[in-house]
DNA sequence: TCCTAAGATGCAAGCGTATGCAAAACTGTT
DNA sequence: AACAGTTTTGCATACGCTTGCATCTTAGGA
């Protein structure tokens, strides 16, 4: 079957074709509308004849809702994100929604917000840990509802903001308590960007957990979420003649790659053997063979159904006025990069919910 | 300052506070429009007060652009993709145009096209390796470019569809020559998705390239572009209890790492002592000192060039009627995951110019 | 058979913007 | 001061759809 598709099929010429008014084809492409089932196969031959498919530009100009959720995230270097991205936007997806997705570094980017609310989205996930908060602020103020994934905004900033995160203080603690608990006495840390909720949340809980053992951080380097500057800051720590770490907690996997390769390839030492690291996220790539890192997980699931949830419930008016912090609890991953009094068998992995009560 | 935002403030609220007429308003925001420098200052300045933005859906309306492009892709697990999306998607805002993110496994879904089209976005990158070629199809024929990333239509099908991509075959023959110089002799080779166009290519390339040297592919197994199944082919080529394979080359870098690490960790076996190990795309964890993996280059930058230079002449109108292929040439680096007779030092790379002739 | 209620349909008025066209306001020249 | 030529401005319409309202059908009950 040849058929030209004349590109702006518009619902028109579908009622033209059909012998039934406009709005009977709007109310064809209307769920819950009422058609009868006579008029509604007529439109739908006539549409298919036609190729047609509603304009989603015009339909939201009247219905004053896009289904478009902005998302706004910084980088997808680090594996978390593209895969929180992927579940994200397939949830989304499945909802009915799509996703017009903005990358940017640039934190205080008035054109930025400019661009999202153009759209008129009928919400905003920001995932961008390094994000400015203010950006949030705005779209607040722009009556859209916003959900910080994975972060949770500065305090004392008003607004219906929502968040969700994973629990990140008291995955610090669980980690501090775990080392502490298998002898180490000497740990250090290397921390994410130093401004982000979610690095000072893991240092406070982690420094919390060493107090509770009558421990301290040890040393301390930023490696700011990248690679570069983890391995860069595990030279920095291992640079002593001394004494030096007998284990090193990093605020995330993919950072704590880097320190387990400089530890190994550069500076030849044995992971655990001689120094045990932990990481956190539990990415895919925590679990090969190559790394075996005891991590915190980040439940992606959880975190990903409280943000739709979230989302749903404000774009249905039912959220409270003041934005609503979801934490979901996650787990400790332990595998191969802590030297333990247990060792763990060689590809198996064990896993230790983690409380929040201290 | 203290100000309630309407969240719907129209172009008509602007001109009244302005005082000037409606198309005025327009006229500010409309680039190269004809507006003395008096009134868009006014204008703008009302806009500012009243929290103004042009409604992106309505301009879309008249102007029959939606400044967005449909982004498809199957999955972001293979980092490879996250960081093509994350270039592709910074290009195009830097643009001025917009990301809608389709994430789909299901490679022939009606709903997906129709989701897409009804955006009127106004074009299609398809960046997803294993999505059937009927969609882009289906796109074309709704008169809006499509722009394949990463990999080419099956052969025959008509219309407008552009690609871009590396140069799979010569890359593949590349491999094959460096291992065959290097010594190797029972060289094995591990599949991706076996219908898609980069694995086909891939592999014609090799053999040949092998061809050339007199040999042959001397064990196979698929993959398909995963980690466990990639795994698992290792396991399955170096079973046997006879010879085993003394390289492999794997089709993406991804499988690369399963392999190695299942050589190293499972088997007992060193790379490249006891076995040389090649791959593909040359991600950004290739060049972690866990791996050093030796691998080809698929050159982002000036792919996503490529592929907004084609999307954007098609925009102008003056792209050639059938499609144009593009094909960029890659480079081999080599790091230290081959045994040759040239060791690499410690940790530096040598890159070596694919070219395509043979 | 007639009447009523529910269901189906069409009409027309928006939704917020861009833009062709004609009128108005300037510009500089003679 | 009058004019032609150039900008600038406003009016009005179109873009493709949804939806309240009024009208028309239909079916079912009395």
């Amino acid at each position: 079957m040849m058929r030209v598709m004349k590109s702006n099929v518009t619902s028109i010429d579908v009622a033209r074709l059909a012998n039934v008014s406009q709005s009977a084809v709007s109310r064809t492409f209307t769920p819950g509308a009422s058609v009868s089932e006579a008029t509604r196969e007529k439109v739908m031959d006539a549409a298919r004849k036609l190729g047609y498919r509603p304009n989603a530009h015009a339909r939201s100009l009247t219905t004053k809702r896009s289904r478009i959720i902005g998302l706004v995230l910084s980088y997808l270097g680090n594996l978390f994100h593209p895969v929180a991205l992927e579940k994200l936007s397939k949830r989304l997806q499945a909802d009915g929604h799509h996703v017009l997705l903005f990358l940017s570094d640039n934190p205080n980017s008035d054109e930025l917000v400019n661009e999202i609310l153009q759209y008129h989205v009928d919400g905003i996930i920001l995932a961008a840990t390094t994000l400015s908060s203010s950006i949030a602020q705005r779209c607040a103020d722009a009556a859209i509802p916003v959900v910080l994934f994975n972060r949770v905004m500065a305090k004392g900033s008003a607004g219906a903001v929502s968040s969700v995160r994973s629990d990140n203080m008291a995955g610090g603690r669980a980690v501090a308590r775990y080392l502490a608990d298998n002898g180490h006495e000497r740990i250090a840390f290397i921390a994410g960007n130093e401004e982000s909720s979610t690095n000072l949340e893991r240092e406070r809980g982690f420094r919390e957990g060493l107090a509770d053992r009558g421990l301290r951080i040890w040393a301390r380097a930023v490696g700011n979420y990248d690679f570069e500057q983890a391995r860069q800051a595990t030279l920095e720590l291992f640079a002593g003649k001394g004494e030096r770490p007998d284990a090193v907690f990093v605020a995330s996997d993919h950072m704590a790659f880097a320190v387990m390769d400089t530890l190994r390839h550069e500076l030849g030492l044995r992971v655990p053997d001689d120094v045990s690291v932990v990481g956190f996220d539990n990415v895919p790539q925590a679990g090969w063979p190559s790394y075996r890192l005891t991590t915190v997980e980040q439940p992606l699931g959880p975190m990903i159904e409280a943000t739709v949830e979230l989302l749903q419930r404000h774009l249905r008016q039912d959220a409270p006025a003041g934005g609503e912090n979801v934490t979901v609890p996650g787990e400790l991953i332990i595998r191969g990069s802590v030297r333990s009094a247990v060792p763990a068998t060689k590809a198996g992995e064990r896993r230790r919910r983690i409380t929040s009560t201290r």
